[in-house]
Parts: structure tokens; sequence; C-alpha cells
DNA sequence: TTGTAAGCGTTATCAG
DNA sequence: CTGATAACGCTTACAA
């Protein structure tokens, strides 16, 4: 693919206009020192020929790519595209570019790709990626790249983070749940390789149960909310009970479907609580009860801290947002 | 905000490892006519200095970015992402950096992004918008920019595009319909500021019902699933029946849901289609009926055919994608 | 096999 | 206010 050549530079229109490259350039960058005239002129002459500045030719001769890349897991959950969504509003605002690149589920290929992002000299990053660990993003940092780390706590010269608050309040509800009911089976959904949170609210649950003293279960599913259907719907024919933590909506709301049509009631046999909440909480029947992060605004504050950061103006470098739990029906309270 | 500077440069690398400049540069090419001693010389010192070569001076000095560009509405739909995560993959497969460039519900907006991708210089571009038309395309066309547009008919040199099948699907069933069923009003959902895609949709669902004779309801809605559902516990408080086309999977959720909890029974007394099917189809209760199509895949053939187009391998511009119809619980047929 | 030097399209520092 | 000219970091003929 070249398309770069053929293209109006910036020395044909100083030529066509009979200015030198210096004053065009100082016109495409509003400097002052220009007569109205010539600034006009060249103006018109820009017009005429289409010339369009290369963003390339500019971010290397400024050192400014006015870029910052994004680092997501590839999956395509509704709560990491609010993360984007958040973070491509600030961005437009702000007037940078942003530069997408996904991890597929493994350490090594996420370190490949902050490899990339090195390479693209964007001016800061913001990594949404459980698979990366701090010493990889530190690695990011030594290449002075301004970054900011969502859903696990790293610290660094030029880098802030944003954590989740869900393990406090998950305990909580959880025992609370315990104490009041002495029925069901507290299960835990185990989704296989879906990173951090969900390893760290798992730790919590055990904790909670054993504390209580509780039998708890660990159930172990796809990451696929029609898998995991069908594996209730089996599970269903031989348990008519229980207390389910799950990950996702998605999850949570392929359990409650499935005690449903399998003739069980929800909330009075099933409970489900859903940890990372979204709109389609609202969207199944019951509704599911669950905990809830602005995805989109974690992203927008994201940004905000990425530009304070890169001014050297972050004071808090580490930013906790708690969930919100928000009872709906797919649980008795 | 300044990260390129401080960096090793390629001339460093060369300095400390004895070569010149033009020797580092074939080592991290891979290229050929290097002493296998030189080699590893050189590759020592890279690691040692810890040298990352400029993405930005290497696609100054080659012509070649090696980045695609990708247009799309802000919208946080979930079909939107699911593109988005199909042009990902295959950017990463194929070695292309992606670029993203988010547009807000203005043709005003999307054509400054439009300016935003020509002077990013990116290898070719993939729009996903409805409000850039032909002409706004013609433009990137004019950069060399090689465009591929989905959902949109768009002819040019450098341009292929990816058309949705769903006006012609969505006659015949409405037709079917309305022969068999001369209770229910057809109802189309208007969402305000909703593309192409809905309008055209929309006026096939006129024309059909005129066809038929048939009184038909425009209901206008906001794009959100809670107002929408809002909206119906009103509008169900006086209407028992309908046959409604929505846009969305939660648009058509929330209609499903406002009528279930209105007391009106799905698909006895209202039914509903939704026209772009998602994964969320099977989690609402009924689940929806939808036509639908692969959105992750149009992502992935929208690469595969830019890769090719770029390299004028592109046979076939047009790709048609047709729905596929998808009969669930929430008609009767 | 290796080095020299001329670009790539800008910006920025000086003189004038 | 304007114009040379040297960067920016790399690739790539062309020479050696």
């Amino acid at each position: 693919m070249e398309n770069l050549k053929d293209r109006v530079t910036i020395y044909e229109v100083a030529k066509a206009s009979g200015v030198s490259l210096a004053t065009v350039s100082r016109v495409i960058n509003n400097q002052g020192n220009v007569t109205e005239k010539t600034r006009e002129k060249v103006q018109e002459t820009i017009k005429k020929l289409g010339y369009k500045p290369s963003g390339l030719a500019q971010a290397l001769a400024t050192s400014k790519s006015t870029t910052i890349g994004v680092v997501i897991p590839s999956a395509n959950y509704v709560y990491i595209s609010c993360v984007l969504n958040g973070i491509a509003e600030v961005c437009k605002e702000k007037g940078y570019n942003l530069q997408l690149f996904s991890t597929s589920h493994s350490r090594e290929d996420a370190i490949r790709v902050l490899e990339k992002v090195i390479t693209s000299h964007v001016d800061g990053a913001i990594i949404f990626d459980d698979e990366l660990d701090e010493e990889d993003v530190s690695q990011l940092n030594s290449y002075y790249v301004p970054t900011i780390v969502i859903n696990n706590r790293v610290e660094g010269e030029r880098v802030g983070c944003i954590v989740f608050g869900y393990e406090h309040n998950l305990r909580k509800i959880v025992a609370d749940k315990l104490a009041k009911d002495s029925e069901k089976t507290p299960t835990f959904i185990h989704v296989h390789n879906c990173g951090r949170l969900l390893a760290r609210t798992e730790k919590s649950f055990i904790e909670v149960c054993k504390q209580a003293n509780r039998e708890y279960a660990i159930f172990n599913c796809d990451d696929s909310s029609s898998r995991t259907y069908d594996d209730f719907m089996e599970y269903f024919k031989t348990h008519k009970q229980g207390y389910f933590v799950a990950y996702r909506d998605s999850i949570a709301g392929a359990i409650v479907n499935a005690a449903t049509d399998s003739g069980l009631r929800v909330p009075e046999d099933v409970e489900v609580l859903s940890l990372i909440g979204t709109k389609y909480a609202n969207i199944t029947r019951p509704t599911l009860t669950s905990m809830n992060i602005d995805m989109v605004d974690v992203g927008r504050r994201a940004m905000y801290m990425l530009t304070d950061l890169a001014k050297n103006e972050l004071e808090k470098k580490t930013y906790r947002i708690e969930s919100v739990y928000v009872k709906r029906d797919s649980t008795k309270e």
C-alpha cells in the first residue's frame, strides 16, 4: 500500500504561491508573523491544490504524535467497548488521535503488543488488559510513555491507575446473604482465563464462605452466554437451587434464563448476582441484580488522567472507583 | 507531551556497534547482505540499548504507515463494536496498526473526521458511518487512500463496499405477516437520526403496508432502550396489540418487556421483529425474532477487501451480505 | 558485505 | 515579516 506518494507537499504549496516553506508552515500552524496578504495567498493555493499536511512528518519534526495508544483485550464485551467509547470521546475533545491495540488472551501476546505501542510513538497510553503486570508497564514507562492502567494497581513515575472497588462490596453482600440464607449453595461462576478481576472476586467470595463456615461451589464455564445457558440447563436437571455470583451480565443472564426455562423460580429458588453490570441487566426478565461501575466514565477519566499525567499535573495517581450495588429482581435483596 | 525525545536512535545503535546506519537498518529489517557476525553484534547492542525503531520515521521514509483508519459512529452499539472487533482481528493478523476515528452524529463532524484520516496518512480506511455519502468518500479517494465503505453503496477507483441485504428480506417477511394477520397494527419504530439503514428499512416497511392496503403506524422513540421501555409502558396502557419492527435488539427488547410487564402476551398480542440481531436476541424472554448479519465477519471481510484493494486485486468491489431471518419467540412465525 | 548520502515532509532556528 | 537551512529518525540507491 503506497498512498503517501503523489500527494501535494508543503514544498509545492510554497512554490505555487511564491513563498518559502517556512512561510507556508507558519500559515498552516496559525503562527503570527505573516502578512494578511501572504497568508491569504498561501491559503488560497492550499485550497486550490488540496494540500493536507502530513501528520507523519509533523510528528517527526515536532516529536509529538498527538496520538494515544489504547490497549484492550480483543474480547467483545460491552463493558470494554464502553471504556473505549469514553476514551474516544475525550480523545476527540482534546484533539488526540487514538490508536487501538488489541491483545489476545495471553501475556506473551500482550507484551508483543506493548512493543508495538512503543514503536508507534504514541504520546501516551491507556492499558486495560489484565494480562499485563507492573513489570510490563514499567517497560513502557522506560520509553517515556505516560501510561494509565485500568483495573490494576501500578505505580511508577509516569504511571497512573484506576482501580475498581469490587471486592469489599462483594464481601459485604455475600456475607449478608449467607447470614440470612442457609439454604442456597453459594456458587461462584469461574470463567476460564478471564483475568485478574475475576480472580480477585473469586478469592473474596471463597474467603467469605469460609469465614461463614459455609459449603460453597465453583462452577467452571466457558466465556460464552449460550454455552453457559446449555451448561445450566443441564445443571438444573439435578440442582434445584443456588446463589450464583457471575462475572458479567450475559453469563448471569444465561443462568437466570436457564433457571426460568427449567421451571425454577428466580429469585425464590435461584438467585443470581452479576458482577459487572451493563445496560443489559435491565433487559433480562427478571432483571439482574448487579454491581455497577460506569465504564464510559472510567474511559473518560482515564483519558483525563493521562493528559494531566503528561503535563505532570496528576496529583492523585491512583483513582479508585467503587462499584455500586444495584438490587434488581434476580436476588431477594 | 514529549516522549519521542531521549529515545535511543538508530544512529546511536550504529555508533555503539561500530557500523553504519545502513547496516543497522538492514538488521532491523531482516534484510540479507549482513554477515552473521555483524548482525549478532548489532542485535546485541540493540538489546543492550533497548532500541526500538521509530514507526513514525519508518513510515515517513518508506511512504507506508502500515496503519489503517477506521471511521465509526461514537454510538455504543453492540453491532458496531462487533464490526470493529472483526477489523481489529484481521489488522493484527496482517500486521497493520489501527487508528480509530469516531464521528458524532453529524455530517459536518464526519467530514472533519475524514480530514483527519487524510492527514493521518493511513494506508487504507474502512468507513462504517451513515453520515458520509459518496462525495465525501471520493474526497478521501482523491488522496489515494484505498477505502472500504460498509453499509453504503459507493463506487470509485480505490473504493469497495459491503452492503447489507435487509430490505428485500424485510419486505418479504412483513408482506407474509400482513397476509396472514389482519388484526395487529403494523408499526415501525422510528429512531431519530439513526441513519440510512433505518431509513431504507422504514421505507420498505411503508411500501409493503401500502401495497397490502393496510393501515400502519410509525412510532417515534429515542435511541435508548430504557426510555423506549417507558414510552411503551405508557403506550400499552391504551394499545393492546401490535406488530412492531424495531431497529436493534435493545429497542426490540424494551418493547417485549414493556408488553410483558403490561400484562400483554408475546407473541399472541404483541409481536416484535428486531432488525439488527445480536447475541442479546437470545437473552430476552421471550427471545427476539431478528434478522441477523454476522457483524464480526463484516469487519473481517472489510479488512480483507481493503488489503486486496490496496494491492489492486479486489475483483468484486461490491460485496453484498444478506441478512438471515431467525425466527425466535417474539413473533408467531 | 558495508558505508555514504540523498531523500521522506515537516518544524524551528537563525539571519536578513 | 520572510527565507535558508539544519534537524527529526529512518530507508535506500549507489559506491566502495
